[in-house]
DNA sequence: TCATTTATATAACGATCGTTATATTTACTA
DNA sequence: TAGTAAATATAACGATCGTTATATAAATGA
């Protein structure tokens, strides 16, 4: 009566799995159904069966993809303590998380997509946004508390973007001078 | 003689018009080459004989795209003076921009496809984007010739991820907020 | 062990995908 | 105005799209 149970989670995890990194690399559009069943070893039917639909999927991989930045950033906080910011931004801008957009921050490969999802999608997106946001700004004691969400918001918006810029671009040299020049605007927020 | 060239002009520059519409929209996945022949009052026979393939087709609305921030930025620089990059900020962030997708700026639009083209847009996006970051380093005089290009790509890097936050967001109140602490970290960049 | 439920696989739907080949229209030349 | 060349429209290709319906397989309860 657990065996099923467990297989039938498992199934369920390969193919958000599959559908999370198919998304963050390809598009939303850029993927079939039949594509992402395929890349988790199942099928259309055990698809359907689970998420419903390929907006049902997509949504299930925001949700993922954005609470594992939830909850990444309070382990930064609790790993680095007051310099939690600099660790967060070497890691986001770092060769490894730039080079795997498969596996990469969703808010950096699926903020793009917004405009295109559709309503409940979308509002999922703000809810988890506004949540992070919050969490960053909890981790900033230098400001006072008024300060705290603008920052967070800068924060975050500069991260992605930097990254968004230094994926599209091929040049090495282009990259790392977009990689330090966002590296040094990132730090330069934080300082009250 | 002439009227023949005219034409044919014309029914290539809808095509591009509709296609860079429809790729900063729908992205390059999103919108299929019949759907951007439609837009354009056109056939895809006429698409695939000015532009030869879909790839062909989104590499020129990129060309097109860049084009316009390229000859965009001295037009700021001249009209506003000193006071160039705040009137671009105001632009770039201002709730018109943000809301049309279909004709706003190609790199926050395109910067995100940049990872699914082929080596020859690729490389294009890469010649047009350190033309586009040159040309904003040299309206930096008040940093030292070294400097001015860090400047620059941290100035692209962050006004395009503001925008795409703002634009991925839903909540008036989150989207002001984003929107409001791009602005003051882009300007706060250019302060010496 | 047999019936029943559940999970997954398969097959098919019409629609659209990017592209090519061919037909038709349009414009210019002689 | 007849003939030619260029521009655009149409039709068709196999492939894949998202989705549904049905078939098969596996696991459960009696």
């Amino acid at each position: 009566m657990v065996k099923n149970q467990t297989r039938k989670e498992e199934t369920r995890r390969n193919i958000l799995d599959a559908a999370s990194r198919s998304f963050r690399e390809k598009g939303f559009a850029g993927v079939g159904v039949d594509g992402i069943a395929k890349a988790a070893n199942a099928t259309s039917g055990a698809f359907y069966a689970h998420f419903g639909s390929k907006d049902g999927a997509f949504r299930a991989a925001l949700d993922l993809g954005l609470d594992e930045v939830i909850d990444g950033i309070p382990r930064f906080q609790r790993d680095f303590g007051d310099g939690w910011t600099d660790a967060f931004i070497e890691y986001y801008l770092g060769r490894a998380h730039r080079d795997d957009l498969a596996c990469g921050c969703a808010m950096t490969s699926l903020s793009p997509e917004m405009g295109r999802a559709d309503d409940e999608t979308r509002a999922l997106y703000d809810r988890k946004m506004q949540t992070i946001a919050g969490l960053i700004a909890g981790g900033l004691p230098q400001f006072p508390e008024d300060q705290r969400l603008e920052k967070a918001w800068a924060f975050l918006g500069v991260l992605i973007g930097g990254l968004t810029v230094a994926r599209a671009l091929s040049d090495d040299a282009a990259i790392d001078a977009v990689s330090g020049a966002i590296r040094a605007t990132a730090k330069g927020i934080l300082i009250p």
